[in-house]
DNA sequence: TGTACATCAGTGAACGCGCGTTCACTGATGTAC
DNA sequence: TGTACATCAGTGAACGCGCGTTCACTGATGTAC
């Protein structure tokens, strides 16, 4: 059989599998080291190759999440560089949308275990979405919607954003009857939380000036 | 050793057992029915006199974490009745956080099976969610706050911070040496989602009079 | 007040099963000379 | 270009263990008469 394996490695096939078992909201720290060879097409033995144990695995699983989601959200705005909306958000928010049906595993995965049982998985998601709202904040089609709050403020309300985000994106994805409403909803959020920021900040300075 | 057990019914010790184990952000679903039944002092075969199986338990916690939590909303507003500050955000988010502390359980294993494997404990906080939402709702100090906002859109805007609180709270719960800054954090995070629901409907109302 | 009986919540023993892990082994691939 | 060898990624068999579940049984409690 040795050679007859697809030519992918078996490390890759590995992560895939623990992907493709947590799809479903199963608990990452509920699978069996054999359920996951089993799902990659390996025998039990050869987990121990490529991983000490199930934590190491999750780490690799969270640096793959973490890649994804990372270059996804680089693409996004890479390809709306050219799209000069008065407001950017409804479309990135879309984007991203539609990249979470396309690959929805990262995003699920993701999302459920930002409470799970494995520390550095939860503090892997909260980096990465704290990476993709410094990424955000840089943007000029946003920081440009925000105009005068420091990038720390900005920072904040970005990140608790994103996090709601990446929730909404799992409704999404799961339920596709209500995608529309799902996204509306969505946007109505994103609205209310820059123009919270934007008024709080205009408050401020107000009181400042006076 | 049957009638040397503490009075409290078998049930109701499985329950609390489930929740202790699943305190320290072990997800529920891979709790074993041996290892619930030890820590409550059972025999494994007593479990089957109070629950089916696992999942029928995870009803049973639900339940009890949504009780837990409607009634220290209750709570809460009971104890604030008196008090006429100008703003009550600050004083109901502060006693929210102490009641936390106080009762990590709920808040945490509500929290970290918000996104579980259980379709029942997702739902059942997230009716939760709602149900406080609304009775916040209906408070005239915070309505109060936002004047002319139709219930409606008030319940959506607080039922998306009631879950980033809950978050929040479990945060606030388990790192004591930075709990300031989280209620501080918290605090503006409330403070955004206010001001974005009252201006974007002030907006909105100026558009629909021109 | 007794007594007979049903019900309820517990028990220990036993079952077969899949688990994590270790072991010695294999065959392909890369490398030194 | 061969050849010898090390390394790497896989295998099946085997281990002991804890699991979920079922079973027959027990003793306390409530109830009908």
């Amino acid at each position: 059989m040795t050679s007859s394996l697809p030519p992918q490695h078996g490390r890759q096939r590995l992560i895939e599998a623990a992907l493709n078992l947590s799809y479903h909201r199963r608990s990452f720290s509920s699978l069996g080291i054999r359920e996951i060879a089993r799902e990659a097409g390996l025998s039990a033995p050869a987990f121990y190759r490529h991983f000490e144990d199930l934590a190491s695995l999750g780490q690799a699983v969270i640096d793959e999440i973490e890649r994804d989601v990372i270059r996804a959200f680089t693409e996004v705005r890479v390809a709306t560089a050219r799209e000069a909306d008065l407001d950017i958000r409804p479309v990135l928010l879309k984007r991203f949308f539609d990249w979470a049906v396309e690959n929805p595993k990262p995003i699920v995965v993701g999302a459920s275990e930002a409470f799970g049982s494995l520390e550095k998985m939860r503090q892997g998601l909260k980096k990465t979405l704290r990476t993709i709202s410094i990424d955000i904040c840089t943007d000029p089609r946003i920081s440009g919607l925000l105009p005068g709050l420091p990038q720390q403020e900005m920072t904040e309300v970005l990140e608790v954003l994103a996090q709601n985000m990446l929730f909404m994106a799992v409704d999404y994805v799961e339920t596709p009857q209500e995608r529309d409403a799902i996204y509306d909803k969505a946007l109505r959020i994103v609205g209310v939380m820059f123009a919270g920021a934007h008024a709080i900040h205009a408050l401020q300075t107000e009181n400042a000036s006076n």
